[in-house]
RNA sequence: GCGCCCGUAGCUCAGCUGGAUAGAGCGUUGGCCUCCGAAGCCAAAGGCCGCAGGUUCGACUCCUGCCGGGCGCACCA
């Protein structure tokens, strides 16, 4: 049972006893100030207006009812009603024990009752190379699949190829143009085409390989051949970045296959029909959205009889998406925000609860160089490439940079930061951590002292107020997952971990671990392994090596 | 014009769903390796939390209105 679950027992068994109202919800905080208290609760203050007396008075009542625990050594009443607990050392000292014996286990869920989520992220256009912003959303997507499977949630990640519509068809001439040029023969691309250089590259594999289209194929044919070789070869290689950067996808789905010829997008249409949800005007289809909160009336069909992209996209989560799982989670670009209200109009047309599809917005990511916006490269059409950005600062670095952000944030990624190997840069100083903590037990090795049995360290010598705060510390992490999984904020993960970090090296600094007296030693090892593990587990979330030495 | 996001230290950003005296990194200044990894540690300086109201015991956090920045407002995807 997690530590505030225990806690708010024991204050509901208080309140009970004391004959005052009970509490649904009960807030614990970790105080600012050690003098407050481990963890500090308001429930006194937010009881005061039910229980008709005064915050400080119900809280002596709770203080003086609270049952005996072995967690807690005392409580304090303070400032206008404050409810401050002090844990037992005693117990903090058996609980590090716990950590240990959990290894690799702590800090995720016992019980495994998360429902299924269905994560989409990335999803970038099968129409070029991945960009840095896609590398962005790769980290923030992928940690919270990690995250909310470490609480008991079955996670489905997704990407959705747009193999489909427009846009398909604009790659699809664009790479016909470029066979034709290679071909030697006066091809222009056309309008909406692909600059990039990237086709030209396309061109010649295809030539390399033999491809050739039937002569008397329609101009319908040629798209969908041209288009079908450009779309396979450009997910293959976006698939092949994304595995060089640690994130596999459980699907990768088909506008084509999996919605349009499955007739999804119609049987959407059908249900809105029948529904009255949608009516006819100036030739077109639309979607009676303003009925569910959008601001405007939608084009489902055009006048041309074909259907908009969010026609396709809403039979995509009504059918695809929710018919696997009871919750969707979308991680979209700035530039899709506005798109947000007409797909929570339609899922709600279509009966589900308006909280079972959010959406997280995934800001853009600004490039610099030692502070200088990095120039785009316009001979080639294109931004900083994810490939590149590997290339350069490496996978951990990347995602840690990523994942240090909030994500609805903006952010400005300076390459020579994220590339230098110093303290500038905090992925190494957490690595650097967890890098010492093994280099302490390989020292310990060569010495010829065996590591100690976690399940029977004593570990009573930890008296230093440094190694108290850090047991404390430790004692922290799966609430700390857990608000992360909940409020679906990795970057959290992150920042815990550096001040772990940071807790850590201040007091190896100043304590000894290997030394003569063996039960202190013992203790202190114990200490160091609980640490390096929770660095290792925390590290897992985010998709970061913890590794054995630097 | 309407909608969404963002204004916190010189810079980049946290602030745990309303708590107690505002946090970190970088940068600046000054210290620390005969001792388990100096990719480290210790210390100093640095703030009208954009502005003004409101809600209450209590606001960086919630509400309203301004100011400033970003992004959206298609029969594009």
């Amino acid at each position: 049972m997690r530590l505030t679950e225990t806690l708010t027992d024991g204050l509901r068994a208080a309140l009970a006893k004391a004959g005052l109202p009970t509490l649904d919800e009960c807030a614990w905080e970790i105080p600012r100030q050690a003098e407050h208290g481990d963890y500090a609760t308001n429930a006194a203050m937010v009881l005061a207006r039910a229980a008709k007396r005064a915050p400080r008075q119900i809280a002596d009542l709770i203080v003086k009812n609270f049952p005996p625990l072995d967690e807690v050594e005392r409580l304090e009443v303070a400032g206008p009603g404050f409810l401050n607990v002090f844990l037992s050392p005693a117990w903090c000292a058996g609980a590090l024990r716990e950590i240990l014996a959990a290894g690799s286990a702590y800090g995720r869920a016992e019980s495994p009752a998360g429902g299924r989520v269905r994560l989409e992220f990335v999803s970038a256009n099968p129409t070029g190379p991945l960009v840095i912003v896609n590398a962005r959303a790769a980290a923030v997507g992928d940690s919270l699949a990690r995250l909310l499977r470490s609480q008991g949630v079955q996670v489905t990640t997704e990407f959705y190829v747009n193999d489909a519509g427009n846009q398909f068809e604009a790659l699809a001439r664009s790479l016909d143009v470029r066979v034709r040029q290679e071909l030697g023969e006066p091809a222009v691309l056309p309008e909406n085409g692909y600059p990039g250089e990237y086709l030209v590259d396309l061109a010649k594999a295809y030539r390399a390989e033999g491809c050739r289209v039937a002569p008397a194929a329609s101009e319908r044919e040629r798209v969908e051949h041209f288009g079908r070789y450009a779309v396979t070869r450009i997910v293959e290689a976006q698939r092949r970045v994304l595995r060089d950067y640690g994130v596999e996808f459980d699907v990768w789905s088909s506008e084509q296959r999996d919605v349009r010829d499955q007739g999804l997008p119609e049987k959407v249409l059908a249900e809105f029909a029948s529904r009255g949800l949608s009516y006819d005007a100036d030739g077109a289809l639309w979607f009676r959205s303003t009925a569910f909160g959008d601001d405007k009336d939608r084009v489902v069909r055009k006048s041309n009889g074909e259907l908009t992209y969010p026609a396709v996209d809403m039979a995509f989560h009504h059918y695809v998406k929710f018919g696997a799982a009871d919750r969707i989670i979308d991680l979209l670009g700035p530039d899709h925000h506005g798109y947000v209200p007409r797909m929570k109009a339609a899922l709600q047309a279509l009966g589900h609860p308006a909280e079972a599809y959010q959406v997280l917005i995934v800001q853009l990511v600004t490039l610099l160089r030692d502070g200088q916006p990095v120039r785009m490269s316009k001979r080639r059409g294109e931004f900083v490439l994810m490939d590149e950005l590997l290339e350069e600062v490496g996978r951990d670095a990347a995602r840690f940079t990523f994942l240090m952000r909030r994500h609805d944030s903006p952010l400005d990624f300076d390459l020579a930061v994220a590339t230098r190997q110093t303290s500038d840069n905090p992925v190494y100083y957490v690595q650097y951590a967890h890098a010492r903590i093994r280099s302490i037990f390989g020292q310990a090795v060569e010495q010829g002292i065996a590591a100690p049995v976690p399940a029977s360290v004593d570990t009573r010598p930890l008296v230093e107020p440094a190694e108290q705060a850090l047991i404390k510390r430790l004692l922290e992490y799966p609430e700390l997952v857990r608000g992360a999984a909940l409020a679906l904020e990795p970057h959290r993960v992150a920042y815990w971990l550096h001040e772990l970090a940071a807790e850590f090296h201040a007091w190896y600094k100043h304590h000894r671990v290997i030394q003569d007296d063996v039960r202190l030693m013992h203790a202190r090892m114990a200490l160091c392994a609980a640490v390096g593990g929770v660095i290792r587990n925390g590290l897992d979330l985010l998709g970061v090596s913890a590794p054995e030495s630097m």
